[in-house]
RNA sequence: GCGGAAGUGGCGGAAUUGGCAGACGCGCUAGCCUCAGGAGCUAGUGGCCGCAAGGCCAUCGGGGUUCGAGUCCCCGCUUCCGCACCA
């Protein structure tokens, strides 16, 4: 009798993985690929639960397709660049470089403790220069192509971390990594040309049929297409000097052109071009800038708080609507975005319920130009807008048409007069990659007085980080605190020139390293496009779902510009998309401040790594979240000790490469078929539970159930007798078994031990060696399941008499429906529910249930 | 406010196509084994009534469709998530 004792077996087979690469794989046109892929870490230094139940969940799909004969590229690596890292640094601590390796180092360790199966030899850090040179690669091939391109622009800014955010990066208006509030600043920056994708990024999500919809609807909603037209408000009296010359018209952006005879005002935003010119030929210049000024200061503290006061002020200045002809005043108003569309929209207060507001509190006229369902609607009477479409009346030579009818005709005429067409709005915009901080990738650009912007030729990437010895953590970039990388010769004319100091946002760095991983060691391209064709798509891509939009898209994004240089051939990197629960602990999402982390390595040592990975893919679906209990661990450890006792109580009866001839099988008796039926029943569903449904849950309450029929039946076999007996000691078996009762339990703890290799790969082969298995636990080991066999012969048939289970049939798995009919009425107890009554109704669902209506 | 997902025993969860609600595990109870048990084995464990056989009720609440609803439809409640003046 042997002791299960999983800290020597995690130590043993990791070694023994390790030393024959047992993950490493290589290109093989004979085989199918499958490349499985969790998303890679910031090396924060410690990874917990919730971290490893990732990575578990991508091991368990990882190890079941290697065993089901799939080439399986299973890689990790670092997303190793970072803010966290610097900010230690300026604190005093270590050089970013030194605490990152330090960070991956340890991590890595908690990882082979867990036995993941990854292909280590392919490990990446996107710190290192092997890595970053290609993102400068990248961004000049980029540059060329004019999706990298330099502007000014209003920035988002966070105070704390000392630099530009995306958009995708501000969440409930303040910075995604550490929550302060954003500002806005007008800076140069470099910008990806993501819009030029916006389109096709929408598109393409209609084709993401094994992605969750969650994250699909927030990529929609995100790119935020919106089809409209653009229409020209002239100015009434366009003024006559100065900077009204060239501006002297509105463009507004609207999806509502049916509703513009109900125009009765324009209003701008406080940062739309125009307003400093209206300004400055007010009549009181002071004073409308003092108001501007102070919407503008607003929005930064409006931002936060949620809803604020809708405010505006009248311009003094009119804009002529071009449909009706008539001067409406221009207004600015602080609820109106700058960013989106032209900054400005028209008023029309009936049909939209913002305008609405506004001129009810400024005594803006109301006019009624769409009757939602013919009635009349009273402009004075409205307690909201209307804003559904209808039919427009007051709409001269519209009048009377509906409004998806008058929308185009309406464009077309604004066209006409060249003043408005067609187009398409979205939210999504070009993508801010510019960081003032050091731990990045240095954008490869040099700007020469005389040649402009430069890009570094490409025989000179990479352009290396150089080390920087002090962090102050001020305002500026410190790379232009370090004279010998920013002073710089001019590549086309020689000159002194300077090199650009800002770093890329990391997220350039996370949007390709899943093609890298198909050649990560390549020092003459990004990857050959040979290797990616084999390997990519990514089959299987698993992580958190805070990066729905920013990461996920971003990726797609790449994806398509490296389509676009003729690299790779798909459009799409990733076929199927998990995003898997967070694990909390005390109801609570685990982290360092809260003091609630659960550390994997203190549940290794205490149960092993399979019995933690047993349990965070037993305890719920993989897209749940959890909440951490300790006696769930110590459930799944019973349970592997459980497997690890049936083995060695049956292992010298069964143990050896013995193969059982196919017709012991034909005499198997009932106790025995119930085993095989159970056996290749759980096959079944375990395949089905990982590869199909990925409710890697049930695939393990299969498997007790299968160790539960697996005691049933060894208690059986040891007693001799049909039934259960208590007290009766499986641990003494004895040698003295039927051959036929050898071979079905050899069947079924074989098939166990193989199904449970991706979820406990230690134990599993452990117990397969101790049985004698010369071959390990790898390619093609999956157990096959006989449909036949799983198929039951005979089945339980509820019978409901008026919706009520009155009874159950035990027929043969064939019956007929007839025959079930039959049956069904002549059972003695449905009878007592049916004599005396007329049964009015007969439903026979084949195999599964006979239903009486009886009156 | 808009959009999405969800609501099932004491707890985590299962029910795959509209067909026996509660698989599997945790916890709890009892028996066995044991020097001992925080080990193991066996049995029980949604509620109510009943000695029992059995019956009734039960999947957030209320309606509906159906022979049959956790599952489909309508109304409402609650929770979580995302978006949040996007014109």
């Amino acid at each position: 009798m042997s002791e299960y004792r999983p800290r020597d077996l995690d130590r043993k087979w990791q070694q023994r993985w390790a030393s024959s690469r047992a993950f490493e794989v290589d290109v093989d046109p004979s085989r199918p690929k499958f490349y499985c892929l969790e998303m890679f870490a910031y090396p924060s230094g410690h990874a917990h639960v919730g971290h490893v139940r990732n990575y578990i969940i991508g091991d368990v799909i990882a190890r079941t397709k290697r065993m089901r004969g799939y080439n399986v590229l299973h890689p990790f690596g670092w997303d190793a660049f970072g803010l966290p890292a610097e900010n230690a640094a300026i604190k005093g601590g270590l050089h970013p470089e030194v605490s990152t390796r330090g960070n991956i180092a340890h991590m890595k360790g908690q990882l082979q403790r867990l036995g993941i199966s990854y292909a280590w030899e392919r490990e990446l850090a996107t710190c290192d220069a092997e890595y970053y040179k290609w993102n400068q690669w990248l961004f000049v091939r980029m540059f060329e192509k004019g999706l990298a391109y330099r502007r000014r622009s209003s920035v988002n800014w966070c105070p704390s971390c000392q630099t530009v955010l995306a958009n995708e990066q501000v969440v409930d208006g303040g910075c995604w990594r550490c929550g302060i509030p954003v500002e806005r600043r007008d800076l140069e920056q470099w910008f990806f040309r993501i819009t030029a994708y916006a389109d096709e990024l929408l598109d393409g999500t209609d084709a993401l049929s094994r992605w969750p919809d969650k994250v699909l609807t927030m990529q929609r909603n995100w790119i935020g297409r919106s089809e409209g037209a653009r229409v020209t408000y002239p100015l009434e009296h366009p003024p006559g000097s100065g900077v009204g010359d060239s501006a002297s018209a509105i463009e507004v952006f609207t999806t509502r052109i049916d509703t513009i005879y109900g125009a009765t005002f324009v209003l701008l935003a406080p940062e739309h071009p125009l307003v400093a010119g209206l300004a400055e030929q007010s009549k009181d210049p002071a004073s409308f800038r003092r108001q501007v000024q102070a919407f503008r200061a607003q929005d930064r503290a409006a931002r936060m708080s949620g809803e604020i006061e809708k405010q505006g002020f009248d311009t003094g200045f009119r804009a002529i609507n071009p449909f009706t002809n008539q001067p409406v005043p221009i207004w600015v108003a602080n609820f109106v975005l700058g960013e989106y569309g032209t900054g400005a929209v028209m008023g029309v207060p009936a049909h939209d319920q913002r305008d609405f507001e506004f001129a009810r509190k400024f005594n803006l006229p109301i006019r009624v130009v769409i009757t939602p369902d013919g009635r009349p609607l009273d402009a004075d009477g409205l307690a909201e807008a209307a804003e559904a479409y209808g039919t427009l009346v007051d709409s001269g030579e519209y009048s009377g048409l509906r409004s998806a009818e008058a929308q185009p005709r309406m464009v077309a005429a604004a066209r006409a007069r060249g003043l408005g067409e067609a187009t398409v709005q979205y939210r999504l915009k070009d993508w801010g990659i510019s960081r003032q901080r050091y731990w990045g990738t240095p954008i490869p650009m040099i700007y020469c007085d005389t040649d402009g912007i430069v890009p570094v030729p490409d025989g000179q990437l990479p352009v290396v980080l150089p080390t920087v010895a002090q962090f102050t953590g001020r305002g500026d970039s410190p790379l232009a605190q370090v004279p010998e990388f920013v002073d710089v010769n001019c590549p086309t004319c020689g000159g002194p020139a300077r090199r650009e100091t800002d770093t890329m946002d990391t997220f350039v760095d996370s949007s390709w390293y899943f093609y890298r991983f198909a050649d990560p060691r390549n020092d003459r391209q990004a990857f050959d496009p040979a290797v990616v064709r084999y390997w990519l798509p990514v089959d299987f891509y698993s992580g958190g779902v805070e990066h729905a939009i920013l990461h996920l898209i971003y990726s797609r994004f790449f994806a398509r510009v490296f389509r676009d240089l003729g690299m790779v051939d798909h459009s799409e990197p990733f076929t199927q998309l998990l995003t898997q629960g967070m694990v909390l602990k005390d109801g609570a999402v685990m982290s360092k401040s809260r003091g609630n982390v659960v550390d994997p390595d203190t549940m290794i040592q205490k149960y092993g790594a399979d019995a933690l990975r047993l349990y965070v893919m037993f305890v719920a679906p993989p897209e749940k979240e959890v909440e951490w209990t300790d006696a769930g661990l110590e459930g799944s450890f019973r349970f592997l000790a459980r497997v690890w006792r049936l083995v060695d109580h049956w292992v010298d009866a069964i143990g050896g490469e013995g193969v059982a001839r196919g017709d012991v099988y034909l005499t198997v008796n009932a106790a025995e078929r119930t085993l095989r039926r159970k056996t290749h029943e759980t096959i079944r569903r375990v395949t089905s539970d990982i590869e199909e449904r990925q409710q890697l849950n049930t695939a393990v309450s299969a498997m007790m159930e299968l160790v539960n029929e697996l005691y049933a039946f060894s208690d059986r076999a040891v007693t001799g007798a049909p039934g259960r007996r208590a007290g009766e000691d499986v641990a003494h078996a004895g040698g003295m078994e039927r051959r036929e009762t050898i071979c079905v339990v050899r069947e079924a703890v074989e098939a166990l031990v193989r199904m449970l290799a991706p979820f406990a790969p230690h134990t599993a082969e452990e117990m397969w060696e101790r049985l004698g298995r010369s071959t390990g636990l790898g390619a093609a080991a999956w157990p096959a399941c006989d449909a036949d066999v799983a198929r039951a012969e005979e089945i339980v048939v509820p019978v409901q008499v008026n919706g009520k289970v009155r009874s159950r049939l035990t027929v043969p798995a064939d019956v007929s429906e007839q025959e079930l009919e039959r049956l069904a009425l002549a059972d003695s107890a449905v009878r007592t529910y049916t004599t005396g009554k007329a049964v009015k109704k007969v439903v026979v669902a084949k195999g599964r249930l006979v239903s009486l209506v009886v009156q």
